[in-house]
This record gives structure tokens, sequence and C-alpha cells, in this order.
DNA sequence: TTGTAATGATAGTAATACTACTATTAAACA
DNA sequence: TGTTTAATAGTAGTATTACTATCATTACAA
């Protein structure tokens, strides 16, 4: 058995270079048709939209009834996004792009590749590691939404067509980004791209399946977060380093 | 750099035993109305619906174009199940169960855990890996839909509620049979059902990965369907053994 | 011969996923 | 101050989807 390493792990980040942080989360102009970032309806189109599809699903969730929410119309939330796919393709790349600031902000100054992994688990597990106050989305909800819907962005019969128009840029640019971290830790490992995609997708698999498929993983479910991080977390860093310092 | 290692790895299965082979794949019963494959027109739903939704995927796929197809109506086929859901939960639930009897077959008679763990990783891979002609399921195409949509069975917002009708049954019993291989590896082994369901999981995504979003895997795309086979095997088999036998 | 299971045919409804066009308001600009 | 323009609201309408209901036909089985 494994033993737990959490205890202690974490000094606090430096949150003083965040402290006057504004970033700005750039997303791909394909994607929509006004920016949504820039007007009040479009603000409240974000905030609610996530609130509703977290409600809803994505299925059930659509633009008449987001319209209502907002007492707005449909054919205004029309001008913003060509449909609801459209719109759930913002949220998903604003997640990405965010989860990757994070990251960057969790590894400045830091050497050593191994403190860098353990911080990008850290930051991909956690919402409030490393958190942006962004006025106009509820990142907890967005994360819970793309804990149980957030491959379904590109598990679908357009996948090409989208990719081709740059919708996936920010989830490949993160996996990227964290497979030259497993590249520093060990520079002649073989599969570098596919754990960082496999450690993105296990993370959010792991998370939803211990609340709703618990026969699919061996981590326990438990309301207080902290705890259920510390397991996954143990357990993402074990498989993480296993593969890396696998000698065969 | 890892070296290859599938060269002459597979001795011949014994198809002896599966030559007069009769398995019926059971299907929960709630999740048809009538057993479609008891039926000329139930065959013809699944095989139909398979090509079908291959074709459109299944958010374009619904029954007026399925009816069409087979001349049939749309009345007709809401006999069989109560929507498109239900039809999808019937064919995931299929191929899981297919999958989980071409493994029993791939096992028989077998002692040594690590033959039995690379059989396993074959037949998630290849499906003429012990192959069971069934004629009103096209195993390949059907095979391509679970790659590409197949999660998108359980992530959704009613997964709850599905999964109390026992819809992923299935799934998890083939997720239990492959851990429990892998903790006769390694008995120690802290994570074996996120192991099996990870190796589940990783390998669709990295076969629909090379194909479609090439920077999310280090497995390159090839039409010889054999030699993309033995990558991923290469890659599937490191994977588990690195985390089945890394000491921290 | 009668009953019943399986399918087909037709019709209808509520919701979804849009598109189009017009009206109103408010700020910006000349 | 008057005029333009951007942003939004309001209304209406269409095609498709996702069903439900009812009745007719066939075919085989008791």
């Amino acid at each position: 058995m494994q033993e737990k390493n959490y205890l202690n792990l974490w000094p606090e980040p430096n949150y003083s270079i965040m402290k006057n942080l504004s970033v700005t989360i750039n997303i791909n102009s394909d994607i929509y048709l006004k920016d949504p970032s820039t007007t009040e309806l479009g603000k409240k189109i974000l905030l609610n939209s996530i609130t509703l599809i977290d409600k809803l699903g994505i299925e059930d969730f659509n633009f008449k009834k987001l319209a209502q929410r907002i007492s707005s119309t449909e054919s205004s939330v029309y001008r913003y996004f060509e449909n609801k796919h459209y719109l759930f393709i913002y949220l998903i790349n604003w997640y990405w792009n965010w989860t990757s600031i994070r990251i960057d902000i969790a590894l400045q100054n830091l050497q050593d590749p191994d403190e860098k992994l353990k911080r990008i688990i850290k930051a991909l597990i956690e919402n409030s590691f490393i958190n942006m106050d962004v006025p106009f989305i509820d990142e907890e909800v967005l994360h819970r939404i793309i804990v149980r819907e957030g491959t379904k962005a590109y598990h679908h019969k357009t996948v090409d067509t989208d990719n081709d128009y740059g919708f996936f840029l920010a989830y490949k640019a993160l996996c990227k980004k964290i497979s030259l971290v497993l590249l520093e830790i060990n520079p002649r490992y073989a599969y570098p791209k596919t754990l960082a995609s496999t450690l993105l997708e296990v993370c959010n698999n792991n998370i939803y399946f211990a609340k709703h498929l618990p026969r699919l993983t061996d981590i326990k479910y438990n309301n207080d977060i902290k705890a259920m991080s510390n397991e996954i977390f143990d357990m993402l860093y074990a498989m993480t380093k296993a593969n890396l310092l696998y000698k065969q």
C-alpha cells in the first residue's frame, strides 16, 4: 500500500503575484458572434448559462430557458452565439484557458520539475488553489460542468471541423504545457502527450466517479472536499511518477 | 525510450473453444420495452441504428430517420425503446457485455496474470481478436461509435437514476474483472479500480485522439490498423505495468 | 374460427432550434 | 442640439424533433 504523502506538501503559493492581477482570458473569436465579455447582457449570458447548464445538463439547456432566466429574449442570445454548442465551446475554452493561467502562476519562479508537477495536479483538482475572481464566471460551478460534461466538447461527429476552427487550442495548449513538465522529469519518456491528456481526464473522471459511479474508482466520495482532493492528489501523483520513472 | 515488445507476443488463442459457441449477450430488460433481439424488426433496428449513428453521430440521429432507413415507422421503433437514449444505452451495454465475454474466452485456461493482462489489452484494442459473429450487430462499426461517443452514456445530468436502473452494470462488471487481474499482478496495489477504468478510457481516447486530435496523444495515426494496435498495446501495457510495479 | 402479437399508417401536440423583421433606448459624435 | 449607431427587446413565423394516440392490417397459434 502506497503511503500518504500529502501532508505539509503545500507551501502557500506566492499570492502577491496575483494581488493586482488582471489577467484577461482570451477566447478564439470564431466561437462567438459578439464578444460576450464586453457587454452587460453578454456577461449575464455567461454567468447564467453556467448556473443553468449546471442545473439542467446541456441536453435540457436551451436559449429560450436562458433568455427567460435573464429576462431577455432568445433572439438577443442568438446575437452572441450561433447555438448552444458554440456557447458550450466558449465555456470550455474559458475554463481551460483559466486553468492554464492558474498553472502559469503556480509555477512562477519554480525550478524543481517535481514541485511543478505537484502544483499542476493541485491546480487541476482544486479551483480554490490560485483563484482569480472573474465577476462574470462562477469557476466552481463551471468546474462541475467540466467534470460532468466537458469531454462532450470533442466527442461528436463534427470534431474535425471544430478542430479546424481552432476550438480545442486551449485544451491542446494546456496539454502541451503539462507534457513539457513531464519531460523535465524524464526527458526520455515515450508518451508525454498521452500522459498529460490522461492526467487531465483521469482527474475529472475520478472526481465524477467518486460521486456517481463509485465502483469505477478507488477514491472515496467525501463531502469534505479537502480530504477528497488529498486522496486524488496522491493517486494522480503516484500514477504520473510511476509512468515517468518506470523501467521495463 | 522504451523498447518495442509486441513482436511474437501473440500465440494464437484457442479458437476451438468458440467454434460452436453460441453465447447470448444478456441485456438488462429495463433498457428496452420489447426485446429487439427476438424479432426481425428489432434486429433491423439494432443493425441500422448502429450504421446510422456511425454516419450521423447520436446528436443528429433520430427515430424518424431510422424508421425511414428500415422502411418502417417511428411508432414501430418506439415500441422497442422509449427514446434514443435508451437505444444508445442498449448498444453500449451490448458492447461492454460482448467485450467481457471476449475477455473470458481469451483468458480461459490461463494462469499467468501478466499474460492475462496482455490479452485483456489486446481485446480492448482489437475487435478481430476473438470475434463472434452476431448477425444483427456490426461489431466494428459499433466499436467506432463507442470510441467516439461511448462515454456520453454516463456524462449527463441523469446519471444517478440511470445508475439506479442498472444501466451501467455491464461496464462496472468489466471494470471489476480487469481490476481483479491487476490485483493478481500486484495484490497490494492501491488503485485497481481506477487503473481498470483508466485503461478502458485511455484505450478509446488514444484511438480517437490519434485520428482527430493528434496533439493529445503520442500514438501516430496509421491506416494500417495492425501497426497502430501494436503501438497502443505497448503504451497501455507499459502504463499498466508501471502503475502496478512502481515503488515510491 | 377466434384471438392475439407484431407491425403499419395516420394524425396530432408540445417543445426545440432557429430566422427575420421591426421597435425602442441610450450613448456617442458632429 | 440633432443625428447616427449600437444594443437590446419584441413579435412572429417555420421546420424539425420527440414524442403519444388511435385504428387498420397481417399472420400465426389455439
